[in-house]
DNA sequence: CCACAACGAGAGCAGTGCTCTTGCCTTTCA
DNA sequence: TGAAAGGCAAGAGCACTGCTCTCGTTGTGG
């Protein structure tokens, strides 16, 4: 019993600490970080890895859900805290920014360029949702309790895609209020990556939160959110 | 003198064919394209590629300019074509996409995640800017012609440091102007990197034109363009 | 015409992901 | 309790990588 728990306790510890020696190559070497490096830094020989991670894609996989539930976590724990649909709209946008700003190297592996010949398998689909369906919600509530600026309803081909869509996450939420939180959100995200990735040097040096908090204004406007 | 010539004629030639398979390969191994492999397809040494290039990052750093410079003048091509400001910036936009679409490898260098252990040299920064100038002065010419919705001025530490680059690029127009249009820009970006970086499986995969063009709309609302 | 620089090829170094074999040691079950 | 089974780590090995160095060759400016 306790016997057999060992074996796996231990493999449990094992794959944790791999993770977490990858998560700081990472930081050095990005997503073609080496499994051989890894190994020599936990001192076993880089065949044993391959025990607990089928191949490096396998680790990325592993690291890449951490990562979507990380970021997921940080900013719904932030909005658990805030008591307005705007204030919640602000404390999960900061603390998503904030995250990516302290795990740089995290956030460009879910939100940067894919990594080449990687496929994304099905297991990273539902963590991937987390912040976007936070979003969503704090705008369905915000829509429920009346104070989203009425807009025409969604026109054209798309809005047949996203009805059903909309519908099974948000029900009773028009498409078209969905539309434009989708479109706060790649406005969000861009921010961040852009800030993350180096595109905004030379610009905003300093005060870069601040810039970040008018972007998060900015795309709760375009959310339909009443400041 | 036309012996002269051919040297540097040849140069110029084998550059341009070594960019050009390296682009190719850019498709399937993205930023770590195998430098030996481009020699190969060129049926030369893989050191006779460092007589053309230092190292693997210069290579890529030719492809960035490049990428840059081509999906700047995609983009100043169709908007030069509109006569309105919200009709170039909507060319200028469907027109960046529509590269970004056709090269998504090369999209994903330029605003993708760094190239890790890659320093952009200062050659990268003024292409860099190209999409983001033309949207600016699209916005610019906009506001001379006063259909620039008028907005509260920028507050903010972050605000002095924009104040100076917005007197600069586009002299007589508010910062809080060039705010909007940089927002509206990360938007931009953002949606055609969810797109093209696969986020958007399983929602919109149809009329992803359609579904972009609605964005695109809304970050000129955004900007200050009134539709 | 000739010294020189540009050039291509090949060998070589240190590193990579991944596989396969070998031996150890824990678990399991008769 | 003892033996079979299987998880596990290590090491060798394969084909590959970026990059350097050396060595002949070839085009070029003085």
């Amino acid at each position: 019993m306790s016997a057999a728990n060992l074996r796996a306790r231990v493999r449990a510890e094992m794959t944790e600490e791999i993770k977490s020696v990858a998560r700081r190559h990472l930081a050095t070497d990005g997503a073609n970080l080496s499994l051989r490096a890894v190994a020599r830094d936990l001192g076993m020989a880089s065949s044993a890895v391959y025990r607990y991670f089928a191949s490096r894609d396998d680790l990325l996989t592993a690291l890449i859900i951490d990562a979507y539930d990380a970021v997921g976590e940080a900013a719904e724990q932030a909005a658990a805290g805030a008591d307005s649909p705007l204030e919640r709209w602000l404390a999960a946008g900061h603390a998503a920014r904030e995250w990516a700003v302290a795990n740089p190297h995290e956030w460009a592996l879910i939100y940067g360029s894919p990594v080449p010949g990687y496929a994304a398998p099905r297991d990273t689909v539902v963590p991937a949702t987390r912040v976007l369906l936070l979003l969503g919600r704090t705008i369905a509530e915000a829509y429920a309790s009346g104070v989203i600026v009425e807009r025409p309803p969604l026109t054209g081909r798309f809005a047949e895609e996203l009805e059903p869509i909309a519908a099974a996450y948000h029900p009773g939420v028009p498409a078209r209020v969905i539309a434009d939180t989708i479109a706060a959100f790649f406005q969000i995200c861009g921010a961040i990556s852009f800030e993350l990735f180096g595109q905004l040097k030379n610009s905003v040096e300093e005060d870069r939160r601040g810039f970040f908090d008018y972007q998060l204004r900015a795309a709760a406007t375009l959310a339909g959110l009443t400041l």
